[in-house]
DNA sequence: TATGAATGAGAGTTCATTCAT
DNA sequence: TATGAATGAACTCTCATTCAT
């Protein structure tokens, strides 16, 4: 249905710009120019809207970095692809980062978050894992290292292509090294 | 005062558990028992509370971050002091850990919370130039790389001390470790 | 709309009887048995509702006395119209009388207040001028004269029509007589 | 007691200028710098001061009105004398006047205000009355030609000397003259 | 006498949601 | 499908008043 889409899309707009609790559903509704019975029709409530946006959009980015490195041998440059998608998806949908973001601390959607992040900290340890069966990540905790390249990545898209509106490419560079640096060494620095 | 005190505190653990929005300033007083009056004796405003939380823990962090660093010469030392620092305050403050990520995304405190991550990274990057200076860290946006720590300390926080209940010492080996090697080699990794 | 004008009505009332502090929202919705919504729904706040109950009753009372008068030549005659037309009004709309008089002592409309008064002493003025023109009136400072005649009519009116409830008839009377007499000599009378 | 007179004075003070409902009982101990039992020491709520500082000040009007007049014999001496008081008076003590005309319109006073009036009418309709026996008034009904007086002194001075903040000469030179021509023809003009 | 923290009813306002049309 | 008036609970905030000290 076109206006569920434009319903959807409106939405994640003002929510991205402004925030979710400071977003009305008649604010959303006027700016579509449509009476409030549209939405109630679409959307059973404000936060399954929420929700749905959350569900789409992660599906979406997910479907885009499986398919960068399906047919990729190599782990470590399957991390290195899966950095770049990710971080040039953000900025291609900017407005999806700020509610990714935001919605990890807002209660109903905390657990739809916690959720996405699973799946995609499942699918980067799997990269880690084989790259360690190969030697060329030292043993550490895959998960953790995961956690960090992710870590990594939600900071640099945060600040340089979010907030200062840079394109992805130098933010993702950055995160390249910076992660395969922190990832390769086979084993890990002496603590002080 | 102790009502200030109390309210503070009060403030800060249901705005970490619930969310700002969701904690009404009639459940902050009826869970200390109290008349509305009190609050607005004390605040003058909702927000101005949490301003108020911010300004103070942030500053608190600050404090300690620098105490333990003082004495240091070795600038990559400072680095791994700070994060170990920061990690073990966010553990033992875990609930200001999810009022300053939350922060960052409720619009009136957007600006609070940015001047606040200005000031942290630009402590880092003090120290990144001085290695970069003697030669420790290769010659690389030094901005761009205390960001990238400071990501990972986040993400690390979040999940395992905040999320998980974890003690701070393992996820500060895994960012101290992660982030020693991606700051330290001498030039950047080839990018694919 | 029926509902704005029920809400209009309403309020016009309680705010006359028992003043605009003393009257809440929730008693003139619940007067109509409706919901507090309802209220925001026709108007922003309750100041404006005021604000639009001033403006409507001093343009429907400015248009019936500008009526009543056009086509009258000689001035005096337009200030007695003038004064027996404002006094049946105020008669016939007894609750927006009261309104007008404390408006002008509740600070935000104040303003409002004094613009309304300006505009009726400005017309008072123009025939007070003609009538000095021709002779009619002695030649003293009409603003004066114009402010005498409307502290008459608002008095009279207050304590016999609007506080004892007569027809306006008798007090028209008595403040066209004693009007006329105080605008009419030739010289002002010496003062001792 | 001192402390009492300081709090009289500065209630009137900010009532007159912001208003009853718009002045705080904590914002008048804060601006004697004392603290909010002071007040509830002195008088047992806000609704008692502003019935103390209108029955004081309408004393004192009326003692000076009476003191003015004493021992003139002349009934329209004694009113002009009367109008040139009341507005010196008012002149003097300007603040008072705006209390005594919000006053009028806010419920618990208006009864206060009431019984005001009507010892100033009496007062004026016994001179009026002593006018008419000796054929300097014609005879009207003398209660209703107290009030257009009293109609044009309070007019005047709100606008000339409350408002506009003129010396009283001027208004009440005004004052005198409308209403003494308005008071003194032996018969009605008659009416159109 | 005086303080000022505490009370709590009640104010104005918002907004997700419903439903007759 | 769509409208938009209506609902009413919940919200933030105010303030006259009390009372332990």
């Amino acid at each position: 249905m076109q206006r569920r889409a434009q319903l959807l899309e409106c939405a994640t707009e003002m929510f991205a710009e402004r925030g979710y609790h400071e977003t009305s559903v008649a604010e959303i509704v006027d700016r579509l120019g449509v009476g409030k019975g549209v939405f109630y029709w679409y959307f059973s409530s404000k936060e399954e809207l929420l929700a749905e946006i959350l569900r789409g959009s992660s599906l979406d980015l997910r479907r885009r970095q499986q398919a960068s490195i399906r047919d990729i041998a190599d782990p470590m440059v399957r991390i290195e692809i899966g950095i770049r998608t990710s971080m040039q998806w953000f900025y291609e949908h900017r407005k999806y980062f700020a509610l990714f973001q935001s919605a990890a601390n807002i209660e109903p959607f905390a657990s739809v978050a916690r959720k996405n992040s699973d799946v995609a900290i499942a699918d980067a340890v799997r990269h880690i894992k084989d790259a360690i069966v190969e030697g060329q990540i030292a043993d550490q905790d895959p998960e953790m290292l995961a956690q960090a390249v992710v870590g990594v990545i939600e900071k640099l898209t945060r600040v340089y292509i979010f907030d200062r509106d840079e394109p992805a490419d130098r933010a993702a560079d950055a995160t390249v090294s910076f992660c395969l640096n922190g990832l390769c060494r086979l084993s890990p620095i002496p603590v002080s």
